[in-house]
DNA sequence: GCGATCAGGT
DNA sequence: CACACCTGATCGC
C-alpha cells in the first residue's frame, strides 16, 4: 500500500499518485496506474474545484490508464484534462504557476512498470536533476538494463533520486518467481488482445471463477461456477492460489508451487518486485537517493532505508560507480543501437533538439528513435534546460500500442491471494494415447494422486524431480520448504529435503513441492530433457512452473511474444497447468514454452536459446490459446524439439 | 447527502 | 497477512 505523499523533493510542483492535501496545489498531476491506493483524492470535490479554476492543470498518464480511469463516470470530469503520454516517449511539460505566471520545464518519460495494465514509471528530467518514480512495479532482474531511456548512450543516466515501490523489500520475499497469469473477463472488454484469450464458456479446463467456499467445491471435485462436465463424467479439479505473502511467511525456502491440500496448491506470484529484484534494479540505477514508497508488512522505514542505502551513491562517496558501463543493451532495438554514440554526444552537449514522438500505431514496427530529446542537464544545480518544442498535446491513445508492457498483469484481483485458479479434467480424459506417442508426456492423473499413493522413496516418481539440480541454483525442484513433506521427493535430489520436517497436515505448509523455479536458468530445465517417466510427472507440474520448457525459449523476441500471450494469460498459466488434461502433448509443450518464456522471461532473457531449439511462432501460440479458450481440441504436429531426451 | 474512515470480507 | 477492492456502519460537515 503506497504511503508516498505525492511529491518529490526535486519537483514539488508535481504530484504523483496522490491528489489530496498539499497536492491540491500541484501544477501537474501524474497517475502511474489505476489502483485506488494511488488515486487518493482524485475525484474529491476539492480537486474538482481546483480543476475548474486552473485550466492549465492536467493529469498525465499512459493511454491505457486513461482508458481505465475514464471507464468510471466518477472520473469523467477529468476527461478533458487528461493527457495520455505514449510510453517511452520523452515529452516536455511546462509547469505553470497560474498565479505568478512562473514556469518550470520538465521532460517526462513513461517507462513500462510491469505491475498492471497501463502501469508506468515516470522519469523526470529538469533543472533539479533526473528522478525516477516507479509507482508500483515489477521488473525482473536485468530488465532495467534494457530500458534505453534510462541510459544516455551506453551509460546509465545520472539519477538523483528514485522513489521506489518497496512493497516486498524484505529479505523474506527474496525471490518471487516470474509470473503466472490469471484473468477475469469484464475488465478486459476494451482490451482485445486479452479478450482473445479468455472466454465466458464454462466448459473449459481452466477456471478463474471464485466462490466464498471454493475450497469446499474443490474438495468434492466441483467448480464454483457450477459446471460439471460435458458428458457427465466426474471432474478432477486442482486449485492453485497465487500468493506472495503466504510464501513470505514460510520459515524455509520453498518451491514455487507448494501443495497445500490433496488437490490444492499455492503458487508464488506477485505484481510487485521481489527483494532481489528491487536490489538489482536499484544497484543498476544507482541513484544518489532512494526513497521507499511503501513500508513492507512488518518492516519499518528504518529497516527499508537500511536496505536501500548501500545501493545508492550517497552511501559511498566514491565516484567510481558514477557511471556504469552498460555494455550492450540487452533488448536494444537495433536502430537505436546504431546511433548510440551519436546520441550520447548530443546528450552531453545538451544540444537542443526538437522532441519527437513515436507514432503510436507504428510503434511496434518502427524502430525506436534515439531518445529524441536532448538530455536535460542531469547535474542538479546546473540548470541548462533547453526548451524544445513542447508536444504534450494530442497524443493519441492507443490501447494496443504498449500492450505488451501492460498485459503482464491483469486481473483486478491480481492479487492474488485469494483467487485461485482451478483446473479440471474429465477423469476419463487422461492423455494416455498421447503418452503412447510421446513417452515423456506427463500424466494428468498424477496431479490427482492421493497422498497415500505417493511413495516416499520416490521410487515411483509421480512427480519426480530430476536430478537436475543440485542444490544451489534454482532448480526446478528446489528445496522444499522445510515445512513440507514431500511429494516430490521421490527421486529427485532436488525437491527434497523436505523430509526433515514432519508433515503437518495439508493445510498450511505441508507439502509438496512441485516445482520450483526460481527465476532463471534454463539449466534447471534440464530436467525436461531428461527422459522417461520420471519426467512426466514433473512435466505436468512444470507447466505451471512454466519455465521448464526452457530449451527453446529465451530469445528476446520470443520473450516479447510470450508476454503477449501471457497477457491473456489466464490461459497462459492456466493452460499450462491444465495441460495434462489437454489431450495433446504438443500443445503442452508449446504452451509450456510460451508461458515459460514469459514468465521467466523476466529473468531469463539473457540466456541464449538452445542451439537447435525451435521457437514457436507468435501466430501459432495465439491460435493455440484461442482454441484452448474455447475448449477446442488442438492437434499439432510433433516437432523434433519436443522434450527430448 | 456526501465524504472520510474504519471494520470486515473477497 | 498491510495486495487491492468492495460493502456497510459510523461520524462529521
Amino acid at each position: 500500500m503506497s504511503s508516498f505523499e505525492g511529491q518529490m523533493v526535486e519537483y514539488p510542483a508535481i504530484s504523483i499518485d496522490r491528489f489530496d492535501r498539499q497536492n491540491l496545489m500541484a501544477r501537474a498531476y501524474f497517475l502511474s496506474h489505476c489502483h485506488k491506493d494511488h488515486m487518493k483524492g482524485l475525484r474529491a470535490p476539492s480537486l474538482k474545484r481546483r480543476l475548474e479554476c486552473s485550466l492549465k492543470v492536467h493529469l498525465y498518464c499512459s493511454p491505457v490508464t486513461k482508458e481505465l480511469l475514464l471507464t468510471s463516470p466518477k472520473y469523467s470530469f477529468w476527461e478533458k484534462r487528461i493527457i495520455a503520454l505514449e510510453i517511452e516517449t520523452p515529452t516536455q511539460i511546462s509547469l505553470i504557476d497560474e498565479a505568478s505566471g512562473e514556469k518550470e520545464e520538465v521532460v517526462v518519460t513513461l517507462l513500462p512498470a510491469g505491475h498492471c495494465p497501463g502501469s508506468v514509471m515516470f522519469l523526470f528530467q529538469g533543472n533539479n536533476g533526473t528522478v525516477l518514480y516507479t509507482g508500483d512495479f515489477r521488473l525482473a532482474k536485468g530488465e532495467v538494463a534494457r530500458m534505453e531511456l534510462l541510459h544516455s548512450g551506453s551509460r546509465v543516466k545520472d539519477i538523483q533520486s528514485v522513489y521506489l515501490d518497496t512493497t516486498f523489500c524484505d529479505p523474506k520475499y527474496y525471490q518471487i518467481p516470474s509470473r503466472v497469469h490469471v484473468n477475469k473477463l469484464d475488465m478486459f472488454k476494451n482490451m482485445p488482445d486479452i479478450l482473445h484469450h479468455i472466454t465466458m464458456d464454462r466448459h473449459t479446463q481452466i477456471h478463474a471463477c471464485r466462490h466464498p467456499r471454493a475450497e469446499e467445491f474443490f474438495r468434492w471435485n466441483r467448480l464454483p461456477c457450477g459446471i460439471v462436465s460435458k458428458n457427465g463424467t466426474p471432474l478432477q479439479v486442482i486449485s492453485i492460489k497465487p500468493s506472495t505473502m503466504w510464501f513470505g511467511e514460510r520459515s524455509r525456502k520453498t518451491n514455487v508451487i507448494v501443495r497445500t491440500g490433496e488437490s490444492s496448491y499455492r503458487a508464488c506470484f506477485s505484481f510487485h518486485s521481489s527483494y532481489s529484484e528491487i536490489k538489482d534494479f536499484l544497484s543498476y540505477i544507482r541513484p544518489v537517493n532512494a526513497y521507499p514508497n511503501v513500508i513492507p508488512v512488518g518492516a519499518t522505514m528504518d529497516k527499508v532505508v537500511e536496505i536501500l542505502k548501500p545501493l545508492c551513491r550517497s552511501f559511498s562517496k566514491s565516484t567510481e560507480t558514477k557511471y556504469k558501463p552498460l555494455g550492450m543493451l540487452k533488448r536494444a532495438r537495433t536502430t537505436y543501437l546504431e546511433s548510440e554514440d551519436e546520441d550520447e554526444d548530443l546528450f552531453d552537449d545538451s544540444q537542443l533538439l526538437p522532441l519527437r514522438h513515436k507514432i503510436p500505431n507504428q510503434q511496434s514496427l518502427q524502430p525506436l528513435l534515439p531518445p529524441p530529446k536532448p538530455e536535460l542537464q542531469e547535474c542538479p544545480g546546473k540548470p541548462k534546460l533547453s526548451i524544445a518544442s513542447c508536444r504534450t498535446d494530442n497524443v493519441q491513445t492507443s490501447l494496443l500500442t504498449n500492450f505488451i508492457d501492460c498485459e503482464e498483469s491483469n486481473s483486478e484481483d491480481e492479487e492474488q491471494s485469494e483467487t485461485s485458479i482451478s483446473f479440471h479434467g474429465d477423469s476419463n480424459s487422461t492423455p494416455l494415447q498421447q503418452e503412447e506417442l510421446y513417452v515423456d508426456t506427463p500424466e494428468w492423473k498424477i496431479f490427482f494422486k492421493n497422498n497415500a499413493d505417493i511413495p516416499d522413496d520416490g521410487s515411483e516418481n509421480l512427480i519426480s524431480s530430476t536430478e537436475a539440480g543440485g542444490s544451489q541454483s534454482p532448480r526446478l525442484f528446489s528445496d522444499s520448504d522445510g515445512d513440507s513433506t514431500h511429494i516430490s521427493s521421490q527421486n529427485s535430489s532436488q525437491s527434497t529435503h523436505i523430509s526433515e520436517q514432519e508433515s503437518q497436515g495439508w493445510d498450511s505448509q505441508s507439502d509438496t513441492v512441485l516445482l520450483s523455479s526460481q527465476e532463471r536458468n534454463c539449466g534447471d530445465f534440464i530436467f525436461l530433457n531428461k527422459s522417461g517417466s520420471q519426467i512426466r510427472g514433473l512435466a505436468t507440474a512444470c507447466q505451471l512452473e512454466q519455465n521448464i520448457s526452457g530449451p527453446k525459449d529465451t530469445s528476446a523476441d520470443l520473450k516479447d511474444r510470450a508476454q503477449d500471450v501471457n497477457t491473456a494469460s489466464v490461459s497462459g498459466g492456466a493452460t499450462t497447468v491444465s495441460c495434462e488434461k489437454c489431450a495433446n502433448e504438443e500443445e503442452k509443450n508449446l504452451l509450456n514454452l510460451s508461458t515459460s518464456v514469459d514468465s521467466q522471461s523476466s529473468s531469463d532473457f539473457e540466456i541464449p536459446s538452445t542451439p537447435d531449439a525451435e521457437l514457436p511462432k507468435q501466430e501459432h501460440l495465439q491460435l493455440l490459446y484461442a482454441k484452448l479458450a474455447t475448449g477446442e481440441s488442438i492437434v499439432i504436429e510433433r516437432k523434433h524439439s519436443t522434450s527430448s531426451s
